[in-house]
RNA sequence: CGCGGGGUGGAGCAGUUGGCAGCUCGUUGGGCUCAUAACCCAAAGGUCGUAAGUUCGAGUCUUACCCCCGCAA
């Protein structure tokens, strides 16, 4: 098959990686155009792009895709059999996804319906879900609402973070690619074949109408809100991780909070025995509040419902490390307060 | 030239108006203990990122350079 590869970040050079090790022709790879990123905003090359520059493959970056005649006769002319996106960045027009023959297909991180859009392994982490997936579909005009061709659940780690997530699910998603395109490949007879008919016989199926959106993350979400649920936290700390980060003000200061887990009132008495006699005390705690910060078993703080103890943590201007270097170095004290 | 922080014993940090280099943890040895990651005592371990300058004297001030990190995604 002759393949036209779009996709942008880490999670899509898994993917075109897979593709060119298959033995696929890949004609082109378009990716965004390098952006300035990071300290002295830099011109950093995306992941893909870096990936295609040392394979030697051919590289579109157009800055828009849209109403572009340039690059869209570009990619006519390369005549391409399948054109597979991978978390693109842009949204395409109906022109583009009709020049390959066998039509367009795409890579989503979601069991669909569930989680169209821009952030499905985020909110998969952020509400707690237990499952999620890859989904390979065929895609249409509408955000996420192709016909889809394969699935593939994934059970959700308990204390697993989105980036350990999303690093699963790009190897997934590239192995499910892969196995898409040989599906389409293996239809007998395609060349006279309509992509009605291909459709068909791959076996793709509709989507049903019990879809949810997965939105872009706002940068708001991050803050913590004290008075939620220890689980509501450590889903909002694991979903923001790396990403973002989950974080919270202490004496002014800016802290990200990497790894959480949840603690009962009961557990923490298992750990500090002598709290037994406070019991009522510890109940009447604000939320926010540290209840003890201990080199050896931990910092717990005080949560709308129950305690965390927090694992991993960073400072402000400082990097992520676990609470114990965290507490050699920063003195934090009981009773005092996150806001 | 996007904004900002920092390089001090193995780790994380403090170091005041320039005057003998400190804290917490770890490591090693010893003690206590039925026992311990707990407790007590002791020890080792730093040419304070590099180079130059100011000074009687610089971790601390000046200049240049190297390296690292945070914000943003």
């Amino acid at each position: 098959m002759k393949i036209v590869f779009m996709g942008t970040p880490d999670f899509a050079r898994e993917s075109l990686e897979a593709i060119y090790n298959s033995g696929n022709e890949i004609l082109a790879v378009v990716t965004n155009p390098d952006k300035p990123k990071g300290r002295g905003m830099k011109m950093i090359a995306s992941s893909v792009k870096e990936f295609a520059l040392e394979k030697g493959l051919k590289i579109y970056q157009p800055i828009k895709v849209r109403n572009n005649e340039e690059f869209i006769d570009e990619i006519k002319a390369l005549n391409p059999d399948l054109l597979c996106v991978v978390a693109y960045g842009k949204i395409l027009p109906k022109e583009i996804l009709d020049i390959p023959k066998y039509g367009a297909i795409n890579v989503h991180g979601s069991l669909l319906p569930k989680y169209r859009g821009a952030a499905p392994i985020q909110w998969a982490v952020l509400n707690g879900d237990k499952v999620t997936g890859i989904t390979t579909m065929f895609m249409d005009m509408g955000m996420d609402t192709g016909d889809m061709i394969l699935k593939e659940e994934v059970e959700i780690g308990e204390d697993e973070t989105t980036g350990e997530l999303w690093d699963r699910l790009s190897k997934i998603g590239a192995k499910l690619l892969v196995k898409t395109i040989e599906k389409i490949d293996g239809v007998k007879d395609k060349e006279s074949k309509s992509l009605k008919e291909i459709k068909k016989e791959v076996g793709a199926q509709k989507q049903g109408e019990d879809y949810t959106i997965a939105p872009m993350l706002e940068k708001e979400m991050a803050k913590i809100n004290w008075n939620k649920s220890s689980n509501e936290i450590k889903n909002l700390v694991r979903g923001l991780n790396p990403i973002m980060g989950a974080y919270s003000f202490l004496n002014g200061k800016k802290i990200k909070f990497g790894k959480v887990d949840t603690v009962s009132l009961e557990e923490l008495e298992n750990t500090f025995p002598e709290i037994k006699e406070y019991e009522c005390r510890m109940k009447k705690l604000e939320p926010g509040t540290i209840a003890f910060a201990d080199n050896k078993k931990g910092i717990f703080i005080k949560t709308g419902e129950g305690f965390i103890k927090v694992l991993e943590l960073q400072g402000e201007n400082s990097k992520k490390m676990d609470f114990k270097n965290f507490l050699n170095g920063n003195k934090l004290q009981a009773g005092e307060i996150f806001e």
